[in-house]
DNA sequence: GACATGACACACG
DNA sequence: ACGTGTGCCATGT
């Protein structure tokens, strides 16, 4: 199941930011949000972990972590407000980005 | 299996 | 806006 939510993480594009919850869903995994969160907490080195945010575009880590991923999505070109990003502008559309399910 | 924990999300005061 | 309580799901003890 982490390699779904993984796959899907690996889809949002630089300088874009996606929630835990769309991340889930996106996976197939409607209420995984906790487990996209586990999957990220391994800290990846080939996830864009940084790219994952809370409800609201929240930074939900604190300490180090939570100033490295700030510090990462600014360097994304995101613009982070305190603990905040805006969501209006860098939400990714899994909707948009979506492979072929199988119908056109 | 039960209990406790967690980078969540939502409802309520 | 903030803190608390509850629901959800997987993990570790």
């Amino acid at each position: 199941m982490f390699n779904d939510l993984r796959a899907v993480v690996r889809r949002i594009p630089k300088g874009k930011v996606s929630t835990y919850g769309e991340v889930a869903l996106a996976a197939g995994h409607p209420r995984g949000s906790r487990q996209v969160a586990w999957a990220l907490k391994q800290f990846d080195p080939t996830l864009p972990w940084h790219r994952v945010i809370g409800k609201g575009g929240k930074i939900l880590l604190r300490g180090a972590n939570g100033v490295e991923q700030i510090h990462r999505l600014q360097a994304e070109g995101i613009t982070v407000h305190g603990t905040k990003v805006n969501m209006a502008r860098f939400a990714h559309d899994f909707t948009k980005t979506r492979r072929k399910p199988k119908s056109a």
